[in-house]
DNA sequence: TGTACATCAGTGAACGCGCGTTCACTGATGTAC
DNA sequence: TGTACATCAGTGAACGCGCGTTCACTGATGTAC
């Protein structure tokens, strides 16, 4: 995981009720939406006893927050780890449907309707930028043959690129990436959310089709 | 509105009292989310006192049953008024936006993370369907001259249109009717989640580019 | 190695709060003769 | 038109619950000499 240096058998022990803490926070989330988290209820799921967790947490904002830190930071560390791999457009939305699949929750808490009143740390849309990092080097490192058409959009997108940082794709390359983000999170969401059960569809086949639309025009 | 026959006075403050409830319900749910819905603060608001809310809803679930069941339908009226005003698949995809941005948590409650532990009921799935028929109607209508590629998907939606129900539309026009569906849907819930804040674009300008792509191939 | 002190994890009681929901009731509105 | 009765809207008190959070405290773990 990372380089801990010198740390005390009481820091280790910190470290590892909070994450203890975390998990049992997961799974709450995970089974019952991230408005149903309570710290009362996980104390007791650890045996520990209510007001122990502000020994880790200053409040239930703090432990939230944190979670939804670890959930961005969990799609950049597997879009990084892919791109290290050697990815190509195809691998990279495979490997985000199998991270939404793995668990919905955590892809809403990341993508979903927002929490109401709550507002996320800044320090996360850095790390949503290292997402989009990656996206824009795979859909450069090998420009669609046919690309989308041209449209009024490039122009926009020429002159609206704050949020690709100092990345050098061109325009063509700027609009697909957002095409891919969005198309696959319109899926992905309607998935999740259970819009296709009972229409008596795979949705597998409805995202490779559009993966395969954004891969090779 | 309706063909509301021979109420008596009664009948009439009934449905009165309970328009009025479900006016101030959607205030709370527009303000601070659905599953911040107060039973007791809806009362206070219209100046009842708590219980007296269950001479009009057996309980807060019913309620809120309701609340789905009048987005739903919103959506279906204002697709079908668009259709009988004669449409098509730009017009009808700048309707969805105007309606999404209209009440964005309105357009979650339909389209966005589930309510954990909430099922849906069955009806709303048919005034679903009503929109979706609309969609094929307009897209059918008005092939796109350059389809969408023709694809693995094609076939496997010629066997899997129990969604369509007996409409008779081709495969490539189901194909663009879906697409349309989540092409926007990834747009809509994004932008109304706040994620293209910052990030210093028009997202009625990706909109755009998505509409034309979808109407004219 | 042993003692004295500081640090810190965890407990249990308590606070105030708002929630959904029930119950027995009052008082107004409508209906029947 | 007037009286007797039934219907029903709304109230106020009460129930039990779980929540986040505070506080004063015990007891174990680590540190300094």
């Amino acid at each position: 995981m990372a380089e801990t240096e010198a740390k005390t058998p009481r820091e280790r022990y910190r470290a590892q009720v909070r994450e203890e803490i975390k998990k049992h926070a997961w799974e709450q989330i995970t089974t019952a939406g991230a408005s149903a988290l309570s710290l009362n209820a996980v104390a007791k799921q650890i045996g520990m006893s209510g007001p122990a967790l502000y020994r880790y947490f200053a409040n239930r904002d703090e432990l939230i927050t944190e979670l939804i830190r670890d959930a961005f930071r969990s799609l950049a560390d597997t879009f990084q780890a892919r791109a290290a791999a050697g990815t190509d457009l195809t691998d990279l939305a495979l490997t985000l449907r199998r991270w939404a699949l793995a668990d919905p929750q955590r892809y809403f808490l990341v993508f979903g309707t927002p929490v109401p009143g709550y507002h996320a740390p800044e320090d996360v849309t850095r790390t949503l930028a290292e997402v989009m990092t990656v996206l824009l080097d795979t859909c450069t490192a090998a420009p669609t043959p046919s690309p989308l058409p041209p449209s009024p959009l490039d122009a926009h997108l020429a002159d609206h690129r704050a949020w690709a940082g100092d990345h050098p794709a061109p325009p063509t390359e700027l609009h697909r990436a957002l095409a891919t983000w969005t198309r696959l999170h319109g899926l992905l969401s309607l998935e999740l959310a259970g819009h296709f059960t009972g229409m008596g569809l795979d949705p597998a086949e409805l995202y490779a089709a559009e993966v395969q639309a954004l891969a090779h025009g």
